[in-house]
DNA sequence: CAAATAAGCCAAACCGTTTTAGCATTTAAA
DNA sequence: TTTAAATGCTAAAACGGTTTGGCTTATTTG
């Protein structure tokens, strides 16, 4: 049963390829083909299943209806969802999405929007390692459509849809002060992301703004790849002398499952002795013992803007760059001491 | 900077366009083109960038390098792993992978799978709805190379690649009989699925086994859209006369979360009251009060074969279909009382 | 009744590759 | 010296669509 083409269905009818493309793409009646061919075409059409290879008419328009989605990691839960939502919106307006995940390195990156390119990807929307600025720039230059997702580059001017990282933080630290503690530790990932800048500025300003010491070990900075590895060295060294925090924030949600396990292991009493909060969140926080207090980050607004601004940008050419930096929420559960 | 194609270079060059796309497709050599005409190609091609248009290059090779991922959702952490983990291999291997989820409906499981068809991805690996014989049945005889993950047909014969479910619950259902447990549940999704109803039989045959009874109301299945609903009357049911369960085995994580999330509100003591195991995990499982006993799916196993199993069918028309049934793992926590 | 308009369809170019068969020319063998 | 083989490259078809300009007829219009 091979496939049927254009080709087959022409000389079968004895109608030339144009009349067909044309009519079963509904532009017959606007090009006047007559109501009987049409119907010899689209009945032709269904008996023997004809879909368009859209190969042929990717290479033939222009347009592949596919958009590429680059991201960090699609197991992690964060960009899993946005992938969810992208992909939803994005297959009820037609296109398909194509998606890998770059494991937060730069190379791979690059590999990646190459790969998307070349498969001729109408738009691309990256949550990139912001270890490219070139790739970015390229893109941007070759009046390419993107929109980035979760990071962007604060010195290069493109789409982009954020969430307010330093507001978030912020009100994580409010959180513990208002349950009463003052010597509050933040627990980050090593620099390199603008997001993860952003959420340690928030947590300084805030210190700074009650007026609260960051003493020394206070922050502490993980290195992506060993979190497991170097999660428990991190914690021992908050909880005791002289660092000794009564809460710390944690900037992203598997950081913090990995902390309150070192804590739990080490018979810290969560939140009596230290309280937590989490930037962003995980499905089971709410049965974790004791309940995470955390930040949440609007995953499924993030995905449907980024679509939305992506798909603005195919149809027209030069729009205004839109960018977004969504606010955060935030539920409080008992690990922050509150209750 | 327009995209510079094989014309492009033979115009600038005046070197035939065959000889340029057999020259950078390696195959200079064996073709007998000459050092030095080779050099001129390649240099010229680094310099302006060349890069080949896939769409361009799959409509003449009758292949797209693309394989196509169909799952009930990528948001779900079990299929979004596997996803990774196709997808790292498959890229390694040349390949980039489509992905789109079905929500479980089976009306968009076949528009996804056509969808995948005219975009000529090479191949696909599907965990199906299963509600969708005809489908599998049609790629089965128009020998599309496609392998089955998660769920299969038992009454088709194709590539899969499964976990031994009944075996999981098998010994879900006897660590709670060990930790000293007669009056069992079994908490599960409405039928449908050849998975659900083989961990379903795994229990009833476990309890027949040791001459349990299975009480009215022991088996309580789900709508799958209607979790968060329905749970709390299940859970309720369950822990009262007549039902009044001392375990119950949970044949999803979501359906353990939800599960325990009801036991929680109503004061039951896990494992104390109710001892409790989940077929499959979820990441913050052993931070969870208390930690959640489960039998662990072996993810990467399921996505690496998938991977292999489908790449050897492209390869290879005819080769005999593999069927896997994939062990899996238990991790023992206090949930189900053992301790 | 001639000219203009509409109706209905088609030929052919094009998108950017791959691939096969074969053409000159040079070199080696008989 | 003739023939055979090797060298180095190319023309052209094919993949399966889309799209534009235009060619016939029939129908109006003046």
């Amino acid at each position: 049963m091979k496939k049927v083409t254009l080709n087959d269905i022409s000389e079968s009818l004895k109608i030339s390829k144009s009349t067909i493309s044309l009519v079963l793409n509904g532009r017959g009646d606007e090009k006047r083909v007559s109501k009987e061919t049409q119907e010899k075409i689209f009945k032709f059409a269904k008996e023997h299943n004809y879909k368009a290879n859209q190969l042929a008419r990717g290479l033939s328009t222009g347009k592949s209806d596919m958009i590429g989605l680059v991201i960090p990691n699609i197991s992690d839960n964060f960009y899993a969802r946005i992938a969810r939502r992208i992909e939803k919106k994005a297959s009820r307006l037609g296109y398909n999405v194509v998606f890998s995940s770059t494991g937060e390195s730069k190379i791979r990156e690059t590999e990646l929007i190459q790969s998307m390119l070349d498969r001729q990807v109408d738009g691309l929307i990256i949550a990139s390692t912001q270890k490219n600025k070139d790739d970015i720039l390229r893109l941007k230059k070759q009046n390419f459509p993107f929109v980035l997702i979760d990071r962007h580059y604060p010195d290069i001017e493109t789409n982009y849809v954020c969430v307010n990282n330093n507001g978030g933080v912020v009100r994580a630290v409010e959180q513990l002060i208002n349950s009463g503690r003052k010597r509050i530790g933040f627990v980050s990932l090593k620099p390199g992301l603008q997001a993860i800048e952003d959420r340690l500025q928030g947590y300084l300003e805030t210190m700074n703004k009650h007026s609260f010491d960051v003493k020394d070990g206070f922050v502490q900075e993980l290195d992506y790849d060993n979190i497991e590895k170097d999660m428990p060295d991190v914690i021992k060294s908050m909880v005791k002398f002289p660092a000794s925090v009564e809460g710390i924030v944690f900037s992203t949600h598997f950081l913090a499952a990995a902390g309150l396990r070192e804590l739990k292991k080490l018979n810290v009493r969560v939140p009596v002795d230290v309280a937590i909060v989490s930037f962003g969140q995980m499905s089971a926080f709410d049965l974790i013992d004791p309940p995470i207090t955390s930040v949440i980050q609007p995953v499924d607004e993030i995905g449907d803007n980024a679509v939305d601004i992506l798909l603005k940008n195919l149809e027209n050419e030069d729009l205004d760059f839109e960018q977004m930096n969504l606010e955060t929420d935030m539920i409080i559960r008992k690990s922050c001491g509150t209750f």
